[in-house]
DNA sequence: CATTGACCCTCACGTTACGTTATACCCTAT
DNA sequence: ATAGGGTATAACGTAACGTGAGGGTCAATG
C-alpha cells in the first residue's frame, strides 16, 4: 500500500508517516522510483504505535516499547497510567479554579488571592516517582476523592493545618535539617492527624503529595539539598507503619 | 527587584522571564546596564499571567485577556472550561485502556483489537466548539457519565445500534446526500433510540458528540462536504426537540 | 585596587510531532 | 502528449521555554 491509503485507512496524515520513517520508527521498502510501500506487517506495527501514542507515550517511548521485546509495557504502562491519573487531577483541580473564578466574577462568592492559587502549581518534578512510589497510587487518588468530599469548613481547617505544618518545615528549612526540630515538626504533625478522623492519615499522605510536588517547594529544597523532601516522605511513611 | 529574587519567589525560571520579556508579555523597566527591574505592579501582572497559565491558557490567549480590558473573560474561562472536561474524559478514556491492556497481558480478560481502540482516538477537531455549543457540556459529561454506568450488555448493545446508524451514514457518504436516504437513516435512528430507555437520547448525544469528534469521521466529512456534520448534529437536535 | 563570586545580559540552538509550503518527479488515463 | 493526482525531499514554522556560550556588572573581600 502508497502512503495515502495507509493514511486515510488510519486516520493519519502523510506527512505523519513521513515522519515517522524519517525517525525510524515505521520504515517501509520502496519502489525503485522511491515510493514507499507499506507491508500487513508494517500496518500492524502501525497500529502498535498508534496504540501506544495514544496513550500518551512520546514516540520515542513507542520506539523502544516497540524495538525492544525485553522492554517491560507493563510497568511502562503502570507508569503511564501514575501520570495520567496525576494528570486527571490536576485537570480537575483547573475546572474547579475555573468554576470559582467565574462565580466569583458573577459576584456570588468572594475568593481571596490566596485561594486563587490554592491547589494549582503542582506540576510533574522529579519527586513525583518517588512519592508514588511511597504513598502508591489509589491511596492518593482515594485521599484526593476524599478531601473532595469534605464540607468546607473541614477543608479549611485541614488547609490551616497544614498551613502551620508547612511554616514549620519552612524553618526547619532555613537551618541545617536539625533532628530535634524534626521531631519537633512530627509531633506537632501527629497532633494535628489526631484531629481528623478515619482518613486523616490518607488525607495528609495526598496533601504531602501535592507539597512535594509544588515546583516552589521543591524548588527550595533544592536550594537546601534533598533532606528535607526525603525527611517529609519518612515521617509520612513512619505515621503510616504505626498507624497500620 | 532583579530577575532572579522574582524567579524564586513566584517559582519559575530566569529563562522564563526573559522568554516573557521576549514576546512582550511582561516587560519590566531596565537600568542602564540593562538589568531587568520588576515593579510590584509587573509582580501583579505575573501573579495573573502565571493564573491564566496554570488553567491552561496559551500564552497568546495571556497576552489578549491581558491586554484588551474589554476581552471577555469570563467567556474565555468557560470555553476553556469545556476543553479541560473533554481532556479529563480523553484521559479517563486513557486510564481505562491501560486498565484493560494491563488485565488483559496479565492474561486475566481478553480483549479484541477492536476493543483496544474503543473509545480512543476522539481528539479535538474542528467541529468541537459547534458540537458543544449545540448540545451543551453538562449534558455531554453526564451522558458521558451515564454511558460508564451502564452495565456491559448495554453498552454492548449501544455499541452495535451505533454501528449500525453509522454504517448508514457511511453509505450515504458514499452517494451525494439524498434526502431520502437521510430521512431512512433518520428512521432507523427513532427506532433505535426507542430502544434505549430514558437516557438514550442524551446517550446519543454524548456519543453522537463522539463520533463527530473522531478524526478519522470528520476526515472524510471534509472530503465529502461538511452536510453530513451538519446533517447529524440537526438530526440530533431535531430528536431533542421531539422529546422536549 | 584588583580579584572573586554571584548575578546579569544577549545570542542561538535544541526540544516534540508533525503542518505547511515549494519544487520537482512518477504514473495513469484520456 | 498532456492533464490530474499522487509521490519525493527539503526546509522553515510551531510553543514555551531549557541549556549552554561568551561576556558584562556589582558588591565584598584580600
Amino acid at each position: 500500500m502508497k502512503v495515502k491509503e495507509v493514511a486515510d485507512l488510519v486516520g493519519i496524515s502523510v506527512r505523519t508517516l513521513h515522519h515517522y520513517d524519517e525517525i525510524g520508527l515505521l520504515t517501509p521498502e520502496t519502489t525503485e522510483a522511491g515510493y514507499r510501500i507499506y507491508s500487513e506487517n508494517d500496518l500492524e506495527t502501525l497500529q502498535q504505535i498508534l496504540f501506544f501514542k495514544e496513550l500518551g507515550f512520546s514516540l520515542k517511548e513507542v520506539q523502544r516499547i516497540l524495538e525492544d521485546p525485553a522492554f517491560d509495557r507493563k510497568e511502562a504502562l503502570e507508569l503511564q497510567r501514575r501520570m495520567l491519573v496525576e494528570k486527571r487531577s490536576h485537570v480537575d483541580r483547573m475546572i474547579k479554579t475555573i468554576d470559582k473564578t467565574i462565580k466569583q466574577m458573577m459576584g456570588e462568592v468572594e475568593m481571596t488571592n490566596e485561594e486563587k492559587f490554592e491547589g494549582m502549581n503542582f506540576d510533574h518534578n522529579p519527586y513525583e516517582e518517588e512519592a508514588r512510589r511511597r504513598w502508591g497510587d489509589k491511596k492518593i487518588d482515594e485521599t484526593n476523592k476524599k478531601v473532595r468530599g469534605m464540607s468546607k469548613e473541614e477543608q479549611q481547617n485541614l488547609s490551616e493545618g497544614w498551613d502551620r505544618i508547612y511554616t514549620r518545615l519552612a524553618k526547619l528549612r532555613d537551618g541545617a535539617p536539625d533532628l530535634a526540630e524534626a521531631q519537633e515538626a512530627i509531633h506537632e504533625w501527629y497532633e494535628f492527624l489526631k484531629n481528623f478522623g478515619d482518613y486523616s492519615y490518607e488525607a495528609f499522605r495526598g496533601l504531602g503529595q501535592m507539597y512535594v510536588d509544588d515546583k516552589r517547594f521543591t524548588k527550595n529544597i533544592d536550594k537546601y539539598g534533598e533532606g528535607l523532601a526525603v525527611f517529609m516522605c519518612d515521617a509520612m511513611a513512619v505515621y503510616a507503619d504505626r498507624k497500620a
